[in-house]
DNA sequence: ATTGAAGTATCATTATTTGATACTTATGAT
DNA sequence: ATCATAAGTATCAAATAATGATACTTCAAT
């Protein structure tokens, strides 16, 4: 490690979990060269943490290949993290209420930094796979979660958003202004509810409403996605909106 | 660490995972104190592991009463291992379909060593928190999802399953016999699906089915919980059975 | 059959972790 | 309020355990 830290750092666990961090959706299995080319340690290292991971039964390993893979034990911290939110265990039954009584996917979004993560979702048939599944992050300011959220808190704190939170551009309609995005801020402050269109794919529609808690600022959101071919921005106002803010506010704060 | 093992086994990453693992669902929030009492490590070692995980985002902290908690991250890596999984994109949309149109909650489970693990899990209404989460684990004999499996495996394996995984009653009505459970286990090879009867859970019916691949062999299963409040196994066998047949057997090999 | 890349094993060096201890801050009882 | 005790934090000398260079082996492709 370049430079020293903390002398309560310890180095050598920092660089096992880089090893665990450099798997993701697009490097679903990862050989010991590539691990080295990820995670920029030294092939040793590598080969050390790697052992390590999967001795302790963090990290599978297929004998054929010698790739290693996430094991179940990456599941098994979810379960954890999931009885460690509160937030979870208040808002799931209302989200399976609403899912089963609209048909509609629906999804919890928290707040994490300057990005969103889903941390609960509730698939309909529609659903692509990775809208499908919990643990995705996207960066707040693009997403109606994101934006609804902001929506209530100070504004210091959204103009520090609005400076230097990241915009990435997913699809051609992505707005990556940011005087559009404050806008749209100060739209949902007023109506309690965000929807954008096509901003992380084409043909989506999401429609966010803020889970507020005691002391009137969100944290997390509650949010519809449908298509575009389907339903309208008129109509998901007038059939899911209501119901959604009766979800999200149904939620013990 | 005791015994010195393989020389590329690095100690203090061991030490780093045991903490991660130190938290489950009755330990939602621990103190620094009483991670030194989970993990068996030295305070000091503790210390420094804890901030070194928090500074890497691994640990949420509260700062007032001081206690850590699984943070975000943790959802981050049961995405990854989502995707890493081919099994969970195969499964998904067959498990979605049938929630949809059945209205009872589905799961997927997986093999894990002598346990079971869900790693999807589509709840409805009436399901209780802790069946509604993906990560949790079972021991493979005691459940429906584990012994459907094991009817697709070889006699030797049946075998060095009922002799050596373990059993843990969890209702009055566990059955602890390895006797019943091997018939069990015989039966299920023969109907190619096993039904348990408040085995995890009092008045919880699970019916589970295998997931068959290519060779023959089942490392997966679809099960149902239902009520034995509104179900009986007759019911159960009528009215789902075969809808939960067209499941799995839609998952492609 | 040959070659280069990927993976594995080894080891002397020393940077890093270690764990004891002292200090500070919280907590709870009286 | 005050005190006592536990919990959390900071420091440092000692030496263990991680390091990373290198050599060896296996694999895959031509």
């Amino acid at each position: 490690m370049e430079k020293k830290q903390n002398p309560l750092f310890v180095g050598t666990l920092a660089k096992g979990l880089r090893l665990l961090r450099a798997f993701d959706e697009s490097h679903v299995s990862l050989s010991l060269a590539e691990l080295v080319a990820r995670t920029g340690l030294e092939k040793s290292a590598v080969q050390r943490m790697a052992h390590t991971l999967h001795h302790e039964g963090m990290l599978e390993r297929d004998p054929g290949t010698r790739r290693y893979r996430p094991s179940h034990a990456w599941l098994e911290l979810a379960y954890a993290y999931y009885w460690s939110d509160p937030l979870i265990s208040r808002a799931l039954p209302k989200l399976v209420e609403f899912s089963r009584a609209y048909g509609e996917t629906v999804n919890l979004a928290q707040i994490s930094g300057d990005h969103i993560i889903y941390s609960l979702r509730l698939p309909n048939q529609r659903t692509q796979f990775a809208a499908s599944i919990v643990g995705r992050r996207l960066p707040a300011l693009g997403t109606a979660s994101g934006r609804v959220m902001l929506a209530t808190w100070s504004s210091d704190e959204v103009t520090h958003a609005l400076e230097n939170w990241p915009i990435r551009s997913a699809t051609p309609k992505t707005i990556t202004d940011r005087e559009a995005i404050a806008e749209d801020i100060a739209r949902a402050k007023n109506d309690g509810y965000s929807i954008t269109d096509g901003q992380m794919m084409l043909n989506e529609i999401s429609l966010a409403v803020p889970v507020i808690s005691i002391d009137g600022r969100a944290n997390a959101a509650v949010q519809v996605s449908v298509s575009s071919l389907t339903y309208d921005e008129a109509r998901l106002r007038g059939e899911i909106l209501p119901a959604l803010l009766d979800t999200a506010g149904g939620i013990p704060g």
